[in-house]
DNA sequence: CGCTTCTTTGACGAGCCTCAAACTGAGTGG
DNA sequence: CCACTCAGTTTGAGGCTCGTCAAAGAAGCG
């Protein structure tokens, strides 16, 4: 039991999906009913369980309903980077080409199947859902590329601070915690192989946010204390998931 | 004139798109005619025109004939982060969403209207370029991966190996130079911004991997003087960039 | 030539890593 | 219920990597 973000097994279980899916674009009733009814195919997975292996092509599209996981690559000699994560609500193995990494349950790990979604979608069916996911994908370049500059261009402290900025944003999107608080159930040695940076490092980084009163962290839950104080220090600006104008 | 990689006006200047395209999938007499053909709409750039703003769309797609652009974000205390690199034969500004980071020139650049192209495929008419550029688009989402590898994992002397191997195979396939040599009219500057490093530690760098003789480095020529070597301390694998296999 | 841009070198300091070990908390089994 | 284990966090010491500041060469260009 992590407390007041845990899962609350068969409570709403669909609702981040839906949540995150309706902040990317409108959805009619039958599209809302379509998400629900994929609350049936569940598959759960173990830490470390690899769901799609790299140079692997995704079997089936999934939304990710409780726990995390993460698209990696590993080094010959045992480095890891991660390149992205997946948070309940998130969708993982959209991209019909072949996965050009390994994504990686990180936590205890729910799914349900999407496929219904992306058939519904190619058949025309659903215009709200299509642009949905058009936004979802965009979404993901967009993280993508701040992931680099937070890579390139950060300190450590900054990319600390830009990565929980950007947390807490996908989050609160999902209806998990709010405008400070959010659940994160990573360990420091995960931060350090998404950040770039040693573990020890990263702990190290984390005291200094401590001290300097921007953020708590404790058993799983991240409090940012002075979000705004933390988006000026790492020059943070928060990534457009608004509703794509796009026609 | 750089030489015996200079532009020679006029000569085949699409040959690096041909090859390029033919590269990543068959295409037929007609594919090619309709390549071939895009020479008639050129445009010219200077080094720092911005093709594409960022958060603007891309008004036409195109391919670069000669001279380099690359896809940068600014931080607003001016630092700044390269994502990626397009040399000649490649193209940019294929993705129908807004530009996530704007495309500039970095050297005197030369583009054709790639429109036709899509065009054509849209209506289904080019069945082998439709592989190409989703091969394409496959190729560099890859190749960003591998840019997080090497912006979060490697140090600076891996780095820059790394990013000179990748380089190489790219540029070999436009018929860009061979196995050893290549052009590589870029600054130190540049490379700095695109690997996270300073430019001071860049040139540093430089000089470690030509005292290392395995590289040399002048004028905008590129050698690799033992690339088996060079791969082995990077942990470089060559990114497929081969036929795709899908159907 | 004289200017500007780019490269190169030195000196110094800070940021980050490695090694090592202690500490904490959540199981697990006797 | 308590020792034990194991994963994760925390702290210290020391050193290498990389950045900053500064200035001196090269090289391209008008």
């Amino acid at each position: 039991m992590t407390g007041r973000f845990s899962t609350h097994l068969g409570v709403r279980p669909m609702d981040p999906i839906v949540r995150r899916l309706r902040s990317l674009a409108p959805l009619s009733d039958a599209e809302l009913e379509l998400i629900r009814g994929l609350a049936e195919r569940r598959e759960r997975y173990a830490p470390g369980d690899q769901l799609i292996a790299e140079g692997g092509v995704s079997q089936r599209p999934r939304f990710v309903i409780s726990g995390w996981a993460c698209r990696n690559r590993l080094m010959a000699d045992g480095r890891r980077q991660i390149f992205s994560f997946m948070a309940p609500g998130e969708g993982l193995g959209f991209g019909r080409r072949p996965a050009l990494a390994a994504t990686v349950a990180l936590t205890a790990l729910e799914t349900v199947d999407a496929t219904p979604v992306i058939e519904g979608v190619r058949r025309g069916a659903f215009p709200g859902l299509a642009r949905a996911l058009a936004a979802m994908e965009t979404t993901e370049d967009a993280l993508l590329l701040d992931h680099i500059v937070r890579l390139g261009r950060l300190t450590a402290f900054e990319r600390v601070a830009h990565f929980l900025l950007e947390l807490q944003q996908r989050l609160e999107v999902a209806g998990l915690g709010d405008k400070q608080r959010f659940p994160l159930p990573l360990t420091q040695e995960i931060l350090a192989d998404a950040l770039g940076l040693s573990i020890v490092h990263v702990n190290r980084t984390l005291q200094q946010l401590r001290r300097a009163g921007l953020i708590e962290l404790r058993s799983g839950v991240a409090i940012l204390l002075q979000p705004e104080a933390l988006a000026k220090v790492c020059d943070y600006r928060a990534t457009a998931v608004s509703p794509t104008k796009a026609a």
